[in-house]
DNA sequence: AAGGTAAGTGTATTTTGTACACTTAACCAA
DNA sequence: TTGGTTAAGTGTACAAAATACACTTACCTT
């Protein structure tokens, strides 16, 4: 049985991913049938149920969309455009995954980082509507999703140098020439090898392992992992 | 004729004010008259109206107690956890000035800075039941808004220093030792005179005025305003 | 064994932040 | 008018943080 939903409310989820190349955003595909060919992408997301807290509901549009639980998850902003829906009213082809009402709906917006690994969009419900895409060559979004992707990629860059929370990003064991990478990308500028290690090993919970990196054609690195449990 | 309201979105605002002495902030009073005669506080807030934007509604709610426009005023959080509003279901005086419905409602939050001496309350249609709280004092609010008036100080702090925005609650006209004493008392420890004059002097759109402070017993201070018009 | 590749490491310089004390201008009272 | 009181206004020396910069090392390949 499906627990009753909150017509006007919604989260909506950003979630990042990381290849070792580009920084990617996860979103839904559908094709219009309707006009022509065309392929338009929205942000997964939906409607908070009854009983739900924000929280809970962003959490389960993750879990439902990747298999994946306990991920870096982060509230950035409310929407509430009250055209942001009815702008769109004639496209229904969104409404096959999420029931959307005719009247104006509030968003909250949280963006995610995952190891891209770990998600396989195959395994889950939507498989065939999933699509990790390059963020600096997302389409044209449904609704007001072009906005809400690019304050939740300013609040990440913003948050990636305060908080340290690049390695979100990457697999549980990765060098630092790795974190390095993705921060010039995220960042777009590069950084000096020597002072960017500097800052990093200043930050907690970040230790190297017994074990380097293999199959590589040059020097191995030392494999790092972020272990938050770690006493001091 | 009353604009239709949505059943479970809100805004709630918090409102800071400064008197040179102490950073207050406005609540919305009521007696309880069935248990004791204990006084209760709650933030200023409202159920969005259908067609209304987010910010909006933060304007107007700010606007219908305050009677001033054009307010520094930023969302920080929304809020929703589903027992936020059963929690307090059997304390029935805050229906009478928000219609408050029976199941759970989201809010989004907002803080803003106001001149003190702008806000009349007394004029306002709330004015019997709206006080100036220094906000070190305030008591166990309604709902969770003590949850949401530590995170609205909590990003304040953060965004005077990195934004600057202390003059937001000051006259007009101010000097600096004023908006000094502001920054002392908001992020409660001493500066040094010196050093924070040569901070503040680097931020865009602080302009001296042709004019000085009169009425004090000592050397009068140089008056400033912020101008964001300011060509350069 | 030699060449290719990215890993790994320290120091000097610049910039920014911090600590610190006396002179000035107005008011007030004698 | 003069001397006392008050807060305004100002510069420099030191410490800390951020930046610029180049060579050696370890593994793989041929």
């Amino acid at each position: 049985m499906v627990s009753q939903k909150i017509p006007n409310l919604s989260v909506d989820c950003v979630i990042f991913g990381y290849n070792g190349k580009e920084l990617k955003v996860l979103l839904i595909e559908q094709k219009k049938i309707s006009e022509q060919l065309k392929t338009q992408y929205a942000l997964p997301g939906d409607l908070v149920e009854i009983d739900e807290d924000l929280d809970e509901a962003a959490n389960r549009v993750l879990f439902e969309l990747t298999n994946i639980k306990d991920i870096y998850l982060e509230q950035f902003q409310a929407f509430g455009n009250p055209v942001r829906v009815k702008e769109q009213k004639d496209s229904d082809w969104l409404r096959s995954i999420r029931e959307f009402p005719e009247e104006r709906v509030i968003t909250v917006a949280y963006y995610s980082l995952v190891n891209i690994e770990d998600v396989a969009p195959k395994g889950s419900a939507f498989a065939d509507h999933t699509e990790w895409i390059n963020v600096k060559k997302v389409p044209p979004l449904a609704f007001d999703h072009d906005q809400i992707l690019n304050h939740a990629l300013q609040r990440f860059r913003s948050e990636l140098v305060t908080k340290n929370i690049g390695f979100e990003l990457l697999p549980p064991k990765f060098t630092l020439s790795q974190l390095q990478q993705l921060h010039e990308l995220v960042l777009d500028k590069k950084l000096d090898k020597r002072n960017f290690r500097k800052s990093i090993k200043k930050i907690d919970h970040l230790e190297p392992l017994d074990e380097k990196q293999t199959g590589v054609d040059h020097k191995p690195a030392q494999l790092y992992r972020f272990n938050p449990k770690k006493e001091d």
